[in-house]
DNA sequence: GATATCCTCA
């Protein structure tokens, strides 16, 4: 039993298995060792098939394979399971709600989570938690006050959850209250609580709030130096954010790719063009850590805000995964700011490629082009919307661009000739129209 | 079975 379970943590189903077929007796344990090993390397179909030669009927084993389908986010096969399932117990039952909500599926969990014959704590959580993340902070607010109706008293993980809500709602109020309710001494020693009130007070704009709470923490870990980085980063504190991070390295704490990003967006955001090239530089030399692509979409916003267009898409070009819209779509905006046409064709042409259908990219490079006078260009990538029927995502996009044309005609220096004027025609008001007669 | 940080603005 031992030897299959050290095959097992080393990951060698097909050894366990051996052993476990030339097992004489086998007890429930050695049977659920080795389901959970099969579903812990993702074989959902071997656990199944021995689920069913199992000749004992544990809710634990099937909970077990419930929460592999729930993880490979096979809610279908994850509710057939649920159905079939000989007796259930609040933990089943917590893991269906559990498994609509990491879907996204917010009414399948409530409706599951209203069905339920009895619901304990993590139930609560669950389910509070799940609208608090997917952003319903309202419904989170309205089960949490039913909650307390009914008279349970809500432990860390819960308050984490409200924390999260009331920072996604912008209710410091609320959120100050329930925390004077619940928060005594214990709970202001747990650094997963700390970390929820940093990043609530930052996002609730009162930085003063966050650093006021960062300092009096002792001990310190990696993810409050990493919400605090990047509340400093969305505040354009980039020097601040920046001796944190040096602050950290003094505790010993070891950066990881999430910190860079802090980092990094804090340069993009403090202008801090030079810093941002070393940081990233030394992410990769120095740290060994790899960028992900929200690393190069920083860079690139970075780069690109900064005029540096050419070093924006050379970077591009460097990365080692395929670049998303997310890059490219921060290079198409730094060229429309930096009114670079080339570069812009050459962003656009990309998104063009990877999303067809969004109307915005298309409406941007003809703002470009009109930002440029080049009034053919404009009426040609207005017809690509025309001709591959875009949907056109935003109605006032078109007004603006209208402003923009605008704008440039009444400038004294556009020199426009009467077919300029037929090709831009069509994106004027009536109002404007009239004052060009 | 539930628990905190993470690119961008047109």
């Amino acid at each position: 039993m031992s030897v299959i379970g050290g095959y097992i943590k080393a990951g060698d189903m097909m050894e366990a298995r051996v052993l476990f077929e030339a097992m004489p007796m086998k007890d429930l344990a050695v049977w659920n060792v080795m389901i959970s090993g099969y579903v812990d390397v993702e074989d959902l179909v071997a656990s199944v098939y021995l689920l069913e030669a199992m000749p004992f009927h544990e809710v634990g084993t099937w909970n077990v394979i419930l929460s592999g389908f729930c993880k490979a986010r096979d809610l279908e096969s994850a509710k057939n399971c649920f159905n079939k399932m000989p007796c259930k117990n609040v933990a089943s039952w917590t893991m269906m709600v559990d498994g609509y909500v990491k879907s996204g599926d917010l009414n399948e969990a409530r409706l599951m989570f209203d069905e339920m014959p009895e619901k304990n704590l993590i139930s609560w959580t669950t389910m509070i938690g799940g609208y608090a993340k997917n952003g319903q902070p309202r419904c989170t607010l309205e089960l949490f006050e039913q909650l307390k109706e009914q008279g349970i008293k809500p432990d860390v993980t819960l308050i984490i959850g409200i924390i999260s809500a009331c920072s996604h709602l912008g209710i410091l109020d609320v959120a100050e209250s329930i925390i004077n309710e619940y928060i005594g001494p214990s709970l202001y020693s747990n650094l997963h609580v700390i970390t929820s009130l940093i990043d609530m007070y930052a996002k609730c704009g009162s930085i003063e709030k966050a650093l006021k709470v960062f300092h009096t923490t002792l001990g310190k870990d990696l993810l409050c130096y990493s919400t605090m980085i990047a509340a400093f980063a969305n505040y354009g504190l980039g020097h601040e954010a920046i001796s944190l991070f040096h602050d950290m390295q003094r505790e010993n704490v070891k950066p990881d790719g999430v910190i860079f990003i802090g980092v990094l967006s804090a340069c993009n955001h403090g202008g801090l063009v030079e810093e941002g090239r070393r940081f990233f530089k030394q992410m990769i030399e120095k740290y060994d850590v790899q960028p992900t692509e929200k690393h190069y979409a920083c860079m690139v916003d970075l780069f690109g805000r900064a005029g540096c267009l050419q070093e924006a898409h050379n970077l591009i070009t460097t990365m080692p995964m395929a670049p998303s819209t997310v890059v490219w779509g921060a290079l198409l905006a730094a060229c429309s700011v930096h009114h670079n046409v080339e570069l812009a064709e050459v962003a656009a042409a990309e998104l063009f490629k990877i999303e067809p259908d969004n109307s915005g990219n298309y409406i941007l490079l003809s703002n470009i082009y009109a930002s440029a006078g080049r009034w053919h260009d404009v009426s040609n990538a207005r017809s690509m919307i025309r001709s591959q029927r875009v949907r056109k995502n935003r109605g006032s996009s078109w007004i603006e661009l209208g402003a923009v044309v605008h704008e440039f005609v009444m400038a004294d220096d556009s020199h426009m000739d009467a077919d300029d004027i037929y090709c831009i025609l069509d994106f004027l008001t009536e109002d404007m129209k009239l004052s060009y007669i």
